[in-house]
DNA sequence: GTAATAAAGGATAAATTTGTCCATTACTTT
DNA sequence: AAAGTAATGGACAAATTTATCCTTTATTAC
């Protein structure tokens, strides 16, 4: 569904959004440690939320990354998604057809048009910080 | 979301109903061609639908790939979808967790259970054979 | 300003997916 | 039987994704 790069992305947000909220800041480690990931793979990943403004980044002693109130308030789900694997998840054909639309339409195109808009809905909705309150619970994961 | 190989599969597949359905066996060629698909990496699309009994195959002259009337009542996308990308896309969680389940889910486990149940839902009721109708028809298409 | 710290960035490697090439096998027709 | 045809199968190549390593840059504390 995503990509591997993604998946990270996720993670690594909610994780940095949850730490965030109680005024941490977190190093590459610690988010690596945290996701169980590969620290120099999250590395690039983290730049790249962090071009998107979706994460901040500080270089140096007591540098690390965390999420201003702003971006907690406004991140959702779909963004981190555009970030990292653009927005082909919503556009893109179910059967990879370059022309594929409402005047030539693929044999699925309509079933699938339903699945995705109900996709996009849920990632559209979806804000970071509201997955974080679960994972600050204890009550869901980041590991394994 | 579904692997380039089960893309064409998917396309493959209907293109073969679709040719059954009106009694002509077809070749490997028409089938790269009536999709727009690299031969030699069809072929081994094809092979594999044809273990998995989706299509059958002919050697020689006169050979080709077609389906029978069994198979044209039975397969559905999700039949094609299990032979080429097996259940990953049913069971994998959404953000790559291995052990993520009810007991311990991960941030978006329901909220992607949902749509997930949806996606399984579509592909376990969609026939091939209903799809190559629209394609016959010249309704939906299967190139670019 | 020096040393220490942590992210950024560039180059490269491993793994996976996608795609190609060619010899072999099975079958049909003559 | 021989020749021709079409799928099969194995080896290989290209492209993409995932992952690693190491140097550079920015920042802080002393």
């Amino acid at each position: 569904m995503f990509s591997k790069a993604c998946e990270y992305g996720i993670r690594a947000t909610i994780y940095i959004a949850e730490q965030s909220i109680q005024n941490r800041k977190v190093s590459l480690k610690d988010v690596a440690k945290a996701i169980e990931s590969p620290e120099a793979y999250t590395s690039k990943i983290l730049q790249q939320l962090s071009r998107s403004n979706i994460i901040n980044s500080d270089k140096g002693p007591t540098g690390g990354f965390s999420m201003g109130k702003q971006a907690l308030d406004k991140v959702k789900l779909s963004t981190i998604v555009s970030a990292i694997d653009g927005d082909s998840i919503y556009k893109v054909c179910g059967l990879g057809l370059k022309q594929c639309n409402e005047k030539m339409p693929c044999p699925i195109h309509d079933q699938f048009k339903a699945i995705r808009n109900e996709l996009k809905k849920m990632l559209e909705t979806t804000t970071v910080k509201s997955l974080s309150v679960g994972f600050s619970n204890g009550v869901s994961f980041l590991k394994l």
